[in-house]
Formats: structure tokens, C-alpha cells, sequence
DNA sequence: TGTATACTCTACTATTATGATAGAGATTAT
DNA sequence: ATAATCTCTATCATAATAGTAGAGTATACA
């Protein structure tokens, strides 16, 4: 797994939106601000998640983004995978592969699937709301760092 | 971590030589074939690895490579991070990065920083050794597919 | 001592991914 | 109407990746 500038600000961008959650939507002016991502990048990464169906979206005045889901309901992994791909160190590691002349004898693919799974356990097991929880406990919103 | 082809064909090159370890050197078209390597690509691949210190050549008549140090002293962890650089997912969950305004409110790091220890455990855990010892056990050394 | 074999070194190239930037267009609250 | 906001497509610069090419150097051996 490696996490682009497109991932990272995606993470950011729905912890930001997480921290909002319940209330009126939050633009993406505001939200490149907040986390210092370039917005017209962040224009593109928005409609992404939206096509994810990780976000929604109100046009016009006192329109601007807001979670698709309850921050319960979104898994970091999830996010991830979708914005920057599969977790597997190399192609060869995915359940469906079947490039190799003889993948059972590759000493390697089992140790590449052990890093997904270890990769995975850790990333499918933490929600925004729990990151959202992190920083608040951390102190007021309005000084947080994503 | 992201193992691309040069770190692919490392690994594998590394195993062959291991997997001959004791015996005379071994070409560079031996083992471009064996591994199924372009054998330019793989020219430049094993002269980083002697400047790496995991192998050692001989010029000349009955030349090739050989490795620097025995199978069970050369850990999988170490040729990736060699190759392929460092394995955390991400730049700023690096053990010296300073990068951000307060690191220590970033809740993504520690993800990051549990991300990379995992994958840690698993490929500095390893030894050529073992890996030649997995392929000797599946059968016959003519027919190995790294 | 010549020559075949094999490693060494530098340069070059094609393709793709990454990280943006630009600008015109569509929607909506007031 | 109009200002604020999202939408969409195109374009671009840079770097990484995955090679390819070719001339040069060292060595065993006849």
C-alpha cells in the first residue's frame, strides 16, 4: 500500500467532513483551507468521493459537501481502496492473480498476502467516527490538525 | 510498500544465488532466464545489489555472481527496503519526519506508523534461508518457480 | 598472446502515474 | 438577476518505472 497526496487529502477531507457531521454542509473552499489542500485538486478528489458514494453534494448558495454515511459507517480501508487502490504490495498478492506459470510454487505470494491481511486488519478496523473521536479528544475543533 | 518489478526481480535473483549458495558463481544470463528477468534490466539490478553488499561477482571465463553473505544472514525486509525504499505507506510515518505543523495530532501517523511496524514483523522476519528451504521442499530444484 | 566469455558503466527512451491548474458551465438561495 | 457554489473536461509539468543500447574492462584458457 501507498498512500498519494490524492489519498491523504481524501482522508483528511472526509475526517474533516466527519467533524461536521449532523450539521449544514461545509464547502469545498472551506475544507481545502482547513486541511491546506490545493482546492481546485480537492474539486476533483470531492467528485470522486462522490461517485464512491462517500459524499453528497448541495449546488448553489449554502450548498457545499456532506457525508454520505454516518462516520460509523465508514471504514478507513474502505476510503482508501477506493481512492488509491488495492492494499497488495504487488499485483501477484490479489486473490483472483493467476499470472504466474505456477503461483503456488512462489515462495514470495504468501508473504505478500500475509502484509495485505496485516495491512488490512488495521485499516478495516477503525472508523471516522473513532478518528473523529481522536481529535476532539485532543482538544477544541477549531485548532485541529488533519 | 509498493515492490515494483526491480524489487521483484531482486528477490527473485536474490533466491536463485541462494538457492546455489556454496557453488560457483552464476551468470547473469543464467539467471535472467531462470527468473524470466530481461537480462539488461537485471545487469543493472544486480550491480545495485553488490553496491547494496548482498552480492559479490566475479569478471571473466567462468564469471558471475554470488552471494556476499550466507542465505540465513540476509533478511527479506532488507533487500525491499534496498530496492524499493522505505516500507512505511507514507512519508510523514517515518520514525524523523517533522513535516507538519504538530505531528502529534495527526491521526492518520499512528495508523500509518501500526501499518508499517506489521508490515515490519513480517518481511524482517524472514531469511533467505528459509525462502530456498521452502522452494527445495516443494520438489526438485530444476523445476522452482520464483 | 589472442580470444571468447562475462561483468561494468553511462546514456538514452517510452510509458504511466502523480499532482496539480484552467476555464467554461450548471444549479440554487435570496 | 446575481452571487455563491458545485460540475465537468482539458491540459500540463515532473518524476518514477521499466526497460534498451552499446562501448568498455577483466579473466580463464588454449
Amino acid at each position: 500500500m501507498r498512500i498519494t497526496y490524492k489519498g491523504d487529502y481524501a482522508l483528511k477531507t472526509i475526517l474533516g467532513l466527519a467533524l461536521h457531521y449532523g450539521n449544514s454542509p461545509t464547502t469545498i473552499n472551506d475544507l481545502a483551507r482547513r486541511a491546506d489542500i490545493p482546492t481546485k485538486f480537492l474539486e476533483q478528489i470531492l467528485l470522486d468521493l462522490k461517485r464512491g458514494g462517500f459524499v453528497e453534494s448541495r449546488r448553489g448558495k449554502i450548498g457545499g459537501y456532506l457525508l454520505a454515511r454516518a462516520p460509523s459507517q465508514i471504514k478507513l480501508g474502505e476510503v482508501i481502496r477506493f481512492v488509491d487502490g488495492p492494499v497488495e504490495p504487488i499485483a501477484c498478492a490479489g486473490k483472483k492473480y493467476s499470472g504466474c506459470n505456477d503461483v503456488y510454487k512462489c515462495v514470495f505470494r504468501k508473504i505478500w498476502q500475509d502484509v495485505s491481511l496485516a495491512t488490512s486488519k488495521i485499516i478495516d478496523n477503525i472508523t471516522f467516527e473513532e478518528l473523529a473521536k481522536n481529535i476532539k479528544d485532543k482538544g477544541p475543533v477549531y485548532t485541529y490538525q488533519i
